[in-house]
DNA sequence: AGATTATATAACTACATGGTTAAATGCAAT
DNA sequence: ATTGCATTTAACCATGTAGTTATATAATCT
């Protein structure tokens, strides 16, 4: 899918969060991601099926276990998203600064004259 | 609140970031934000509303209307989770991606071993 | 083959979300 | 004071999410 509803849906959950940022540090099978967390382990499977939704992980079989690693592309979709809108609200935010330090100035002039 | 649930939970959805995205180029009404969309105004008044609880934005009444505008502090927090993990994440990267190159380099001296 | 381990799926409950229409509020204009 | 406009709240419905326990699958070990 790799829709920034996806990618932000599955950011919204601290335990999903804490989850890829445990994966940030290397990759780790379902039993290590979930030892940190007082839920159970079919609640795990489920938030690592929202990450893989997400496109935030992938899970690789190996031997008995499945391990999981982090898939940061879709990280960097919504990471821009938000830039490039802060970026605009900065400058949005420039202006209106500017202008309203021009209205100072002329009030400043004008309260003389009231 | 602003929490990072309510930061993300606030963003995954397309019709609170496209208003986000309107907002980014300065204030607007209630009925303004509403138009571009093909859904009822409470339906828009609700999302105005979790955007409000995501600190995303404040609410001013001005007259008969509500003036919106954006409040990015609480977008920044979000956008500095991300950037912190992407970062973790690429630094990760180098050291497996060095790592591998390692590998490589061993397995090709070895191929010849065999 | 049978037991063990790791993980996923099923069935269920409780609550949150997103949408609707209809009614209520708050302010403004006559 | 009444009418009208902008917005919110209420009541409702359908669907999604997060958790549980119990059961199933899949690979490994004996």
């Amino acid at each position: 899918m790799h829709s920034l509803d996806h990618t932000f849906g599955a950011l919204a959950d601290t335990i999903r969060r804490a989850i890829l940022a445990r994966l940030a540090l290397g990759e780790a099978t379902v039993g290590e991601l979930a030892k940190p967390f007082d839920v159970s382990l079919p609640a795990i499977s489920r938030h690592l099926k929202v990450l893989e939704t997400a496109d935030l992980i992938v899970r690789e079989k190996r031997a008995q276990q499945r391990v999981c690693r982090l898939k940061p592309e879709a990280l960097k979709t919504a990471s821009d998203w938000i830039e490039q809108n802060r970026r605009m609200w900065e400058e949005r935010f420039d202006r209106l600064d500017a202008y309203l330090r021009e209205l100072q100035g002329k009030e400043s002039t004008d309260a003389g004259n009231k």
